[in-house]
DNA sequence: AACCAGGACGTGA
DNA sequence: TCACGTCATGGT
């Protein structure tokens, strides 16, 4: 492979979509101020965001919901799950795992999902978001993928977003757009499409946390089982090599 | 009325 | 290692 190719391509896909905002919160949790100035919980151009352990907690829980699911049915969960007053390492760990997945049945695999939550509460009580600052992004990321419904990728989601580390997330978009333009093979693991863009890429977390965002956006578009764009993939992105 | 969504786990070869 | 079945709601 070229070895700045993906150095380009996000040059491409920034000029085409722009700033993306990514990890998106709940309206609720947001001031006044940026409920007007955010949509949809995106806030494209600031990197600030989570400023609170609250937020830091969302984006992970999010993270988890999220799995093989849209993210529309996860907003709902997030929400019940607060109205319930789940919301916090302490509550979920305390409550039944029929009360959590009721809470988040619109995000699907509910029973499955509620065991996950609980199993992340418990590293979360162990290791608050405190004292995680301590340890190497390798290390939380080890702690996190030995956790019974933390994968690679919820790994890496909350690992960038919920933590601010950087940790390239890989997903099926990711990996269906680098199988299109034969940058990768379908038998290529998860860590090498990684290491991949981690070794091309400058260590700069906004454009980790943009990257994976266009590529969620682009793929949407041209890479969904059912894809709604009608035009050529090809057209703005470069000839594979 | 099948088919899919910002995966992960358990199982058997 | 790896391919495959399972988990489940909500929208097209």
């Amino acid at each position: 492979m070229k070895p700045h190719i993906l150095q380009e391509i996000y040059r491409l896909l920034s000029a085409e979509y722009g700033s993306q905002g990514w990890w998106p919160l709940t309206i609720s949790d947001l001031t006044e101020d940026e409920r007007n100035l955010f949509s949809n919980g995106y806030h494209p151009g600031s990197y600030i965001y989570p400023q609170n352990d609250q937020q830091r907690l969302e984006i992970s829980i999010g993270a988890v919901l999220t799995q093989n699911t849209q993210w529309k049915n996860v907003r709902k969960a997030l929400q019940s799950l607060k109205e319930n007053g789940l919301f916090s390492p302490e509550k979920l760990l305390a409550s039944g795992n029929e009360q959590i997945a009721l809470a988040i049945k619109s995000a699907g695999y509910y029973n499955q999902k509620a065991i996950y939550l609980k199993n992340l509460a418990r590293f979360f009580q162990m290791f608050p978001f405190k004292t995680l600052e301590q340890f190497t992004t390798r290390e939380i990321r080890d702690r996190l993928f030995s956790i019974k419904g933390i994968g690679p990728e919820t790994a890496d989601c909350i690992l960038l977003y919920a933590l601010k580390r950087c940790s390239f997330v890989v997903d099926a978009y990711t990996r269906r757009f680098l199988e299109a333009l034969e940058l990768v093979d379908s038998r290529d693991s998860y860590n090498t499409i990684q290491h991949l863009f981690q070794s091309s890429i400058e260590q700069d977390l906004p454009l980790y946390q943009e990257y994976h965002a266009l590529l969620v956006l682009h793929g949407k578009r041209f890479y969904s089982r059912k894809p709604f764009g009608w035009h050529d993939p090809f057209h703005t992105l470069p000839n594979r090599e």
